[in-house]
DNA sequence: ATTAGTGGTAACATAAAGGAAACTAATGAG
DNA sequence: CTCATTAGTTTCCTTTATGTTACCACTAAT
């Protein structure tokens, strides 16, 4: 579905949605942001909820989408550390506002997502 | 998976997916914010791509939700009336910054979301 | 020789979402 | 009597999305 909404005819938030669309991909953003020299496994541990296939196919695709940059040390084992990229920055107000949004609506502080976790 | 996602243990975006994530909500939220008196009949016209079914459902979800409120009219033929719940309402500036996102992305200006369509 | 550590992938399976086409009820118009 | 109108529903089917489990490559430490 996301290569569909992503076309130029949708309209605008139809074309979002195909960029943080998706039951995980906000979270991953957020975490990302919000997090220091994230590295995947960090990421499975911060969202035990989240299979790793699911979230390497989810960060591949944010990096498709050109939202993520990927950095990997050709090291063994391997080392591999996310960043958003400058458009991916750009969510960041979008991101906030969802958050701010699902905070207020119940149950206010369940996973604190905005603030850094280690 | 809509209401796995409402989970209040969740986080505050992945709660917030739960109510506008699924590829028309949003938009079919904008376009009953925007709009006056707006039936059934004037979405189906407004948004030719999606099916009458998935439009009565996603609707039907809006509504269990508590973002819109149903007016229907004893009337026949029937005559229905859709508008923004006062939660519903609050949901707007995270469309806004959606739509703005996906505005400053590529194709500014294709399907004017925001602005009122008759 | 075995194990731990890392960032994945492959094969397979299920769940959820989305959609096409036909059908309904009640009434007023012609 | 027949047709148009409105807001859906029903049935059946296809496409996406998400998930489980097992496995790989390479090195260093035990």
């Amino acid at each position: 579905m996301r290569k569909a909404l992503q076309n130029p005819d949708n309209c605008a938030v139809v074309r979002t949605m195909g960029y943080i669309g998706g039951k995980w991909k906000p979270i991953v953003l957020i975490r990302i942001f919000t997090g220091v020299k994230v590295r995947f496994g960090k990421l499975t541990v911060q969202m035990p909820d989240i299979s790793r296939k699911i979230l390497a196919q989810q960060l591949k695709e944010l990096e498709e989408d050109g939202l993520i940059i990927r950095h990997s040390y050709m090291e063994k084992p391997p080392r591999v550390e996310y960043e958003l990229s400058e458009l991916g920055k750009t969510l960041i107000p979008v991101l906030k506002a969802m958050n701010d949004w699902g905070e207020q609506m119940e149950n206010p502080g369940a996973c604190p997502t905005w603030n850094p976790v280690i």
